[in-house]
RNA sequence: GGGGACGUGGUGUAGCCUGGUUUAACACGCUGCCCUGUCAAGGCAGAGACCGCGGGUUCAAAUCCCGUCGUCCCCGCCA
């Protein structure tokens, strides 16, 4: 081994110790006699000086640049008064060199390493093999690593086999696209990447593994967002003989320790626990951002009897009113206001009814609709203060919810408002099992076709399925849909009842689930799991908006690879041993 | 499938709306020289883009129009 210490691991224990350092050299500021070297490697950074004194070393380094790789002999010595550098891990010490070797040269780079926030991310990706020796993808690539690690460590204490299902396997058409691989062996048909492991980690609690976790890749051939890739990584667990809440407090231990692992404040556990219904009213989405007040409530009592026909006539008729607070919006101007209505206009409203509450006095064109009693009502229900504004809306319960929701968002980041704490997690449970296709007149599974229903909704199987809950639930952190997962459905009778609703013959459900469906009646125990996905938590832990910063190699929003330039042609002569034409 | 934003030396931007004194500006980086305590080092000198690509309008296009390619964000989609 060249080197003794990492970079940013000299200290001023080590003062008087010969070292050697290798890594890359960041900056050098040559004095004409006396220069200085940023020397950085993954750790960080550290300063070389080199004296004229030192024949050898003051002569190799003159021929040093940016980014050239290097060795540096020397000894660890303490800076002279007043030269120490705060803001480096290593600033009150230096590195006098005796030997300065160049390990390799460097062409001058398309963007300085050392910081690359002003850099397009189009150059960065185009570039990565750059773009990953600097500080920040260091940082959240060891992150990342940690996180990965911490949770290995977790479930293998806990007594969870790590298992590796197959990246090549069939075609279920369902939910999202699959990416295909062409079979050269057998000619016209194909294999299927995986879009999760669902069925094969159910398979494995059949086949008696019971604890079952792997960090797994998933592909889904969608268009790609900020926080979605063609392919991405997750956190695949399967447990045997457990309910809901066994689920939630594995989950939550997992949490706990990855958040510990990477220096966050404990957290507190277990976490809230919402109905999907509940959520939905309360914020108007099924992954709130609980860091905000911003509560939504239902207010069509207040407005029963109302002279406001606009409030009145819904709540009349049964639809939703529903109102919310916003704190300190009553200082957002009228114009303001009419693009907050634009807004919620442009998710589904019809109309929004809004309110500023400023000196005692309710502020609106439609102020003068509500009656005393109806403002206090309101101001009531919702804790609106002077200073705060409310904003109603009414239709279709499902329509207040999207629009109401959107508002909420919207609100929070128009008015810059203050997360209340850094972390805020919640599970939402309960959500629907079905789903009804008007258009293809059949039920569809809302989630997952292999989650099990809510016990005491199985009779609804019979008389209204569209309201049968079901052991579905979501990990919610900060806003951003972090896991999913179910208790499954471990007996075939009411499996097949929900196919049937789903309108699968016997051959059609043979077909795609065939092979669970008939493991299903050798002896399923009672299991269940959930997939949560790395780079989402990943990115949350770096701070970072987009998951391709925690992603070594992503993709771009075509799905291309800037740096391989994947995807490519391919030669005529692989495209005949598959038996497949291209365009 | 749809909507929006962007594309100017190596990098990041200004210029574009209101075409012509723009031989396209600034910062960082790069090259050379000077300088023995810098760490956003400093000083002096210098190289480097014809404005993503194609077409059109015009006496004249980085600037206006159309198309195309690329990147990003959003809706759809993502069981």
């Amino acid at each position: 081994m060249m080197r003794t210490h990492y970079c940013s691991d000299i200290s001023e224990n080590d003062i008087g110790k010969q070292v050697t350092l290798c890594g890359w050299v960041q900056s050098w500021r040559d004095h004409g006699g006396v220069l200085f070297i940023d020397l950085r490697d993954r750790t960080g950074l550290a300063q070389v000086v080199v004296d004229p004194t030192e024949k050898q070393a003051f002569d190799a380094v003159q021929q040093a640049r940016s980014e050239y790789v290097a060795l540096v002999r020397g000894t660890v010595r303490k800076r002279p008064e007043g030269y120490a550098n705060a803001a480096l891990k290593t600033g009150n010490v230096e590195v006098g060199a005796s030997e300065f070797r160049i390990l390799n040269t460097s062409k001058p780079l398309p963007f300085e390493v050392s910081d690359t926030s002003a850099i397009s991310e189009e150059t960065r990706l185009k570039y990565r093999y750059l773009d990953l020796r600097s500080p920040r993808m260091h940082r959240n690539i060891a992150l990342r690593h940690l996180v990965a690690q911490t949770v290995r460590g977790y479930f293998n204490r806990n007594g969870f086999l790590e298992i590796e299902t197959p990246i090549l396997t069939r075609s279920t058409p369902e939910g999202a696209r699959d990416y295909l691989v062409p079979s050269r062996v057998h000619p016209g048909k194909f294999y299927a990447l995986p879009q999760s492991p669902q069925m094969f980690k159910q398979i494995l609690m059949i086949s008696g593994m019971d604890r079952y976790y792997q960090l797994a890749r998933a592909f889904r051939d969608e268009d790609l967002r900020a926080d979605r890739q063609p392919e991405h990584t997750q956190i695949d667990v399967e447990m045997s003989f457990v309910g809901e809440e066994d689920i939630f407090r594995t989950a939550e231990g997992m949490m706990a320790e990855v958040f510990k692992a990477t220096g966050q404040e404990p957290l507190q556990t277990p976490f809230p626990e919402y109905d999907f219904a509940d959520v939905m009213l309360r914020y108007g989405s099924d992954k709130p951002d609980i860091r905000f007040g911003l509560e939504i409530r239902d207010c069509a009592k207040i407005f029963l009897s109302s002279g406001f026909k606009v409030l009145a006539e819904p709540a009349k008729n049964g639809l939703a009113v529903r109102a919310m607070r916003a704190d300190g919006a009553a200082a957002v101007s009228r114009t303001e206001m009419d693009k907050l209505t634009e807004f919620a206009k442009t998710n589904g409203a019809k109309g929004l009814v809004w309110l500023k509450f400023k000196d005692g006095k309710a502020e609106s064109p439609s102020a003068k609709f509500f009656t005393d009693v109806e403002l206090s009502a309101l101001r009531e229900l919702t804790g609106a203060k002077d200073g705060d504004a409310v904003f109603i809306g009414a239709d279709k319960p499902e329509i207040v919810a999207a629009f109401m929701g959107a508002l909420r968002k919207e609100l929070i980041a128009r008015l810059k408002l203050k997360p209340s704490r850094k972390w805020a997690f919640l599970w939402v449970k309960h959500f629907p099992l079905l789903e009804w296709k008007p258009e293809e007149n059949r039920y569809d599974a809302a989630h997952n076709p292999f989650t099990a229903p809510l016990e005491e909704d199985i009779p609804l199987f019979d008389t209204d399925p569209g309201k049968i809950r079901s052991h579905q639930f979501d990990l919610v952190l900060n806003g951003v849909e972090l896991a999913s997962g179910s208790v499954r459905n471990h007996r075939r009778e009411i499996q097949e009842k929900a196919l049937n609703l789903m309108k699968y013959s016997k051959e059609d459900a043979a077909l795609r689930f065939g092979m669970l469906l008939d493991a299903l009646e050798c002896g399923a125990p009672p299991h269940g799991g959930f997939g949560l996905g790395l780079d989402r938590l990943s990115a949350l832990r770096c701070g970072e908006d987009s998951i391709r910063e925690v992603i070594a190699f992503p993709k771009t929003s075509t799905a291309t690879c800037l740096m391989s330039e994947s995807p490519n042609v391919v030669e005529d002569k692989q495209l005949k041993e598959l038996r497949l034409k291209t365009l």
